[in-house]
DNA sequence: CTCTCCCATTGACAACCATCAATGAGTCTG
DNA sequence: CAGACTCATTGATGGTTGTCAATGGGAGAG
């Protein structure tokens, strides 16, 4: 991992500053969170989230028209909510309806602000 | 826009359920808070970010090491991070001396969480 | 001035992503 | 059951992105 250590020199002696800690931030952990910002990360997931949360519930029939996105790709892009798991369906009857899950906007929140 | 309404038929009456408001919020605030972020979404600069916030101010000297990424790539993602203005850099002799924009990070935490 | 060091930029490439037309899988209505 | 409707999936395509080797541009050291 650290091809520098190899060296015989001591490189310390020639460090610029203190070291930082090295793990601050798992792999993993950064890993995680980065699906939910990077399901953050779009205009059309953005607005759509905006409106899921402007109401109780939010079925999709009222979703694709001021979005002005086609069906399959408003459907892509609630799946990748649902996926960071900001957001969950329910299927009931013809219509799905949608809502935010609130702790989940916490889990990132909390990371940009301790 | 709305191919839809061409037909002749009104629409309203079959409608599901109440209509959303339409801009919530606005396609240029959706695209500015995306790329906020869409900087925060990925593994390797959610722990570069990390790394920084963790003292006052980190130099790439420190950085590319524990990412164990190459210099032109930590550079590619700190200066991702910096047009996203979540932090600024200062040239201090041979070095960059990096750190967070607080204000910043609350401007999509208060997104979250309002 | 020359040499070394740190960082940015360029170029290239593979992987990923947003988008939509077409199609499929269920669900309600008549 | 048959037709209409809602949503998901597939396939294709143009655009974006993460990554690194190679190169450039300044700043400090000697």
């Amino acid at each position: 991992m650290s091809k520098r250590s190899l060296e015989v020199v001591d490189d310390a002696v020639v460090q610029c500053c203190s070291p930082l800690a090295s793990d601050v931030m798992t792999e993993q952990e950064a890993h995680d969170v980065a699906r939910i910002f990077s399901a953050l990360g779009d205009p059309v997931r953005l607005r759509l989230l905006s409106m899921i949360a402007s109401t109780d519930e939010a079925c999709s029939c009222n979703l694709e028209e001021p979005l002005g996105k086609s069906q399959p790709t408003v459907s892509h892009h609630t799946r990748i909510l649902a996926e960071a798991g900001l957001i969950v369906g329910e299927r009931r009857g013809r219509w799905t309806w949608w809502r935010v899950v609130p702790e989940r906007l916490d889990v990132a929140a909390r990371l940009l602000r301790p």
